[in-house]
DNA sequence: AAATAAATTTAGACAAAGCTAAAAAATTGT
DNA sequence: ACAATTTTTTAGCTTTGTCTAAATTTATTT
């Protein structure tokens, strides 16, 4: 991954997260009013930033014709999202925090500026793939697997991925999914559907189990494509 | 340990530890200029911001007549210390730092606001006492075991530390170390001393080893008082 | 006990990142 | 096509933390 040029502030770095993921969602340029909505700002507020980002050379800007990331504003983005999936990892493998508790100490803890720390932190994971969500971990240069989520009822015999969500969240799916040793983050692989009634066998850590297929089309997965 | 009644900025924790460290030194109140060169920043710069800390009661101020900590202001200063000290033994124990490249790192990981990480944190580091560098961390309350740095020549038999420090540090000496299997962070023992010549056998990793005055002249010991 | 030196504070400015209100450009509706 | 609406930008102000230069207080020296 490209070292800055530059020293970015947090600011800076909060912004081109936020370009990143609204690009992410279609491919267009992004618009002054949703990254304000993003960041939690006012419009005036982002236009300045906007061209301050554009005098770095990290987003390409024209007035009033929206911003998208340079190539720079790219991978510095990948960057600060990698290392906010990492230390999302360790949250939840090393310190036993539950999935959905450690986005907002992951947010603080991205900024930190030290390569040697996240090469280390990395390997000390173990090279994780994937965070506990199921989203991809880009590697040092940038490049990350492309991952989809989809659910058990939509995925073909032989599928491998990372239980990373439900549809129905109430308490009696939760509780038969605490029952039958099913928790956000384990891997599972599907190794048979009947045809007759959709039902799906698929194993976990506790071993293969049969599951309906309304408990199926409950449960994403999130498939990393390798390519 | 106290909860901030408001949060603090980077900014404000740094001049509250450098207060902190400054008024260890000797146990007056702090001068504006020593705050000034500890933060490499202007003495003008340093009355402001003591103004402000002033105002939020972490600081006893009376122009011209220097700054002390109040009591929360010590609190605050121990909270980010107990912080700073115990990611030390992260990156040393889990990372694999050696002992002296942890200092700037550990300064920014200190600024991460978080009480459940800290406590977990602390968990998975097993409750260290010391950190690398054998300072005590102190606890949840803000209470440390006080420690007192000492050469092998100075302490009596029986004692029993963290080897922090060398005296003198040429190339042949730390040879000497990594030869007998000596490095920093080891807890030693001393075992006996020789009156004849002052010649020390202390425990070490590797077994015990009889070491030279001239040797234990060198070699810092961080003394823990259980209290 | 003045006079000089050193330390500290005040006053006024600046850059970063935000805001409000008003102006300008782009988009939409008819 | 042009009026109305929405989006974006500009202009000017605020706060935080810094700075320089000047003023003031405290300390030191003779």
């Amino acid at each position: 991954m490209l070292l800055y040029y530059f020293e970015m502030t947090l600011s800076e770095e909060d912004y081109i997260k936020a370009i990143y993921h609204l690009s992410q969602i279609d491919n267009k340029s992004v618009a002054t009013n949703a990254i304000a909505e993003q960041m939690k700002t006012k419009p005036s507020s982002v236009t300045d930033m906007v061209k301050k980002l554009s005098e770095k050379s990290l987003v390409k800007y024209k007035k009033y014709q929206g911003v998208s990331l340079s190539e720079n504003g790219r991978l510095v983005a990948l960057s600060i999202i990698r290392k906010h999936r990492l230390w999302e990892v360790f949250l939840v493998d090393k310190l036993n925090f539950s999935w959905d508790e450690v986005h907002e100490v992951a947010e603080q803890l991205e900024h930190i500026k030290s390569d040697a720390l996240i090469d280390k932190l990395d390997a000390h994971l173990g090279f994780p793939k994937v965070d506990p969500h199921g989203d991809p971990i880009p590697n040092k240069e940038g490049f990350f697997t492309k991952s989809v989520k989809k659910l058990i009822s939509e995925l073909p015999v032989l599928s491998e991925g990372v239980c990373v969500g439900v549809n129905d969240s109430s308490v009696t799916f939760l509780k038969f999914l605490d029952k039958n040793n099913i928790a956000l983050g384990d891997t599972f692989k599907i190794l048979d559907r009947e045809e007759f009634d959709g039902s799906v066998t698929i194993s976990t850590r506790a071993g293969s189990i049969r599951i309906s297929e309304q408990i199926a089309s409950n449960l994403f997965l999130e498939i990393v494509d390798e390519e």
